[in-house]
DNA sequence: GGCCAGGACACCA
DNA sequence: TGGTGTCATGGC
């Protein structure tokens, strides 16, 4: 245990409350925000998730059956939407090949033999899996973000050229393994990152200076 | 008008 | 295996 990571956590709970993450309304909902957000704002997720529930397509069978050129033209606001596209598709050939179209089934999948299963997706990396194991199917598995190693490397606890596995391994090592703890703790991240840690350096100095003193 | 978002992959040496 | 290029909208 990692009384440091513990005590971040709670400052930063005090200052920004419970976040309740991830905003989704369903488990397969979260999968297909989780892709749209790769390197992109949530502002512009939101207006793609809201063109394919406008369009009835939100549901495996939906992304499934639309033509990969229409499914592009609704998800425009997301960046990259014809990479994005076909990553969609892809995780839909996975999920219909493997599990017959059945969710569920692929989310009772233990944690880390789920986490590997996403992984061998194209258009799946570390952090779309994590994102998935615990947002997805309530399983713990820690997510790292651009946020998460730039935050920890000014707080002094991650090295700058750290490794995704190697800066999930310190949070898991670091804390109970607890999937509302870690679901709570990467939400907050996100949150002090979006207002104070953007990539200009005066922004991380204005976010370390008002935000990060952790006793 | 410019910068950059809650990444992942291809390609190259 | 590490570094760099590609993807390509919309908010601030």
């Amino acid at each position: 245990m990692n009384r440091k990571l513990l005590a971040v956590y709670k400052r930063l709970l005090r200052e920004f409350g419970p976040q309740g993450w991830w905003p989704a309304e369903t488990p397969f909902e979260v999968i297909v925000g989780a892709i749209l957000t790769q390197s992109t704002s949530w502002q512009n997720v939101e207006k793609a998730i809201q063109n394919l529930k406008k369009a009835g397509l939100l549901s495996p069978d939906g992304l499934r059956k639309v033509p990969l050129r229409n499914l592009a033209v609704l998800i425009r606001p997301a960046l990259y939407y014809n990479v994005k596209a076909r990553k969609l598709k892809r995780f839909m050939d996975f999920l219909y090949g493997n599990y017959d179209g059945n969710l569920d089934l692929l989310l009772s999948r233990p944690a880390g033999q789920l986490r590997e299963e996403l992984l061998s997706v194209w258009g799946v990396g570390p952090e779309t899996a994590d994102s998935i194991v615990l947002y997805a199917a309530h399983k713990p598995s820690f997510v790292i973000d651009a946020y998460t190693k730039r935050i920890y490397w000014r707080l002094g606890m991650l090295s700058e050229d750290v490794s995704y596995d190697e800066a999930k391994r310190f949070f898991e090592d670091g804390l109970p393994k607890d999937v509302l703890l870690y679901q709570e703790y990467h939400a907050l991240i996100v949150e002090l990152g979006k207002r104070y840690c953007r990539t200009k350096p005066v922004c991380v100095e204005c976010c370390l200076k008002n935000y990060c003193r952790f006793g």
